[in-house]
DNA sequence: ATAAACTTTCAATAATTACTGAAAGTTTAA
DNA sequence: TTAAACTTTCAGTAATTATTGAAAGTTTAT
């Protein structure tokens, strides 16, 4: 496989793979761009590579940004904005964790929990209701702290936990 | 909040999240409405309950047994087949983090592992590309065997594996 | 064998989500 | 202050995904 290939089926699967993580395709593929990019690309840059119109491009980028994986680059003398995205596989773990647990698993923590406090009228489908909405709730609230403590040991987290739990 | 309010707002919360993790909101629904039913349910049931079509009933249905998160449920004297979902919060994870490691994290692991292997024929981008794939294949990898071994300790797993981790 | 009771399939349609492109907005340079 | 160079916005449209419902299929009882 060369390179062109080798990069095309990069950005592809990417893409494909943020669909079904609630992100969509066009922000997963231009993340994807700049990730094995040498140099910060401008709009432009992005447009020609993956083909997508301007409005596209200009959109995800944003919400890229409001993410935090992405960010502007100013090049001296150069009037066009540039971007580069989080090159360090960790950190970009850890942002994606931590927006993830803020924007889906807290709300749904939050939902869990107000379902589990009903008060209990001794029938017992409210009984079932409130014992299983209260264990998704502990797994979900512990689930979440783990990779949140998983993932904020900063230098190589990945291979101390993999060895702690190992053993 | 009464029943009726609490069991609604669990069924809907359950199934939007279900869409951005790849699963349809009638399939999360179903999940959800069995999880917290203390007998198992008919096709019409769960069609009555939610309000969606006998063939989107159907096929959710099957999808959700394709899983291994809902099976059916043979009663004496019925002709109607009656479905239940797993109701342990633990073995539904180990099954949910099993069928997803298979359906979408091996096919990216083997596509990372392709990309990073191409020749180096020694320019930059051909570096950058090898070099940042690989990372995330590491990483993936890493993360699949990390969850799976979490996951596959039966009895009490995130308790445990938490306490470890916080030492 | 027939029919009643049920489930599955799938073409048509609806609902949702993503994308385009041109107009409006902004910034910088002269 | 004007205009060139650029970015953002958003109404319209395209693409994708989910849902329906009726016909076809299956199973069981008689």
């Amino acid at each position: 496989m060369k390179y062109e290939e080798a990069k095309i089926k990069f950005i592809s699967t990417w893409g494909s793979l943020g669909t079904l993580w609630g992100i969509n395709k066009a922000m997963a593929q231009i993340q994807a761009l700049l990730f094995i990019s040498t140099e910060p690309l401008s709009m432009e840059d992005i447009m020609e590579e993956l083909q997508i119109s301007r409005g596209n491009t200009s959109m995800n980028l944003r919400q890229l940004m409001d993410w935090g994986i992405v960010t502007k680059e100013l090049i001296p003398g150069e009037r066009k904005e540039y971007f580069t995205t989080e090159k360090d596989v960790q950190e970009l773990t850890r942002i994606i964790a931590k927006e993830r647990s803020r924007r889906e698993i807290q709300p749904v923590i939050k939902v869990l929990n107000e379902v589990s406090s009903i008060k209990d009228d001794g029938t017992e489908k409210t009984k079932e209701l409130i014992k299983q909405t209260k264990a998704l709730h502990d797994l979900t609230v512990t689930a979440d702290a783990m990779v949140n403590k998983l993932v904020n040991q900063k230098q190589n987290w990945i291979t101390k936990s993999l060895i702690k739990l190992i053993k």
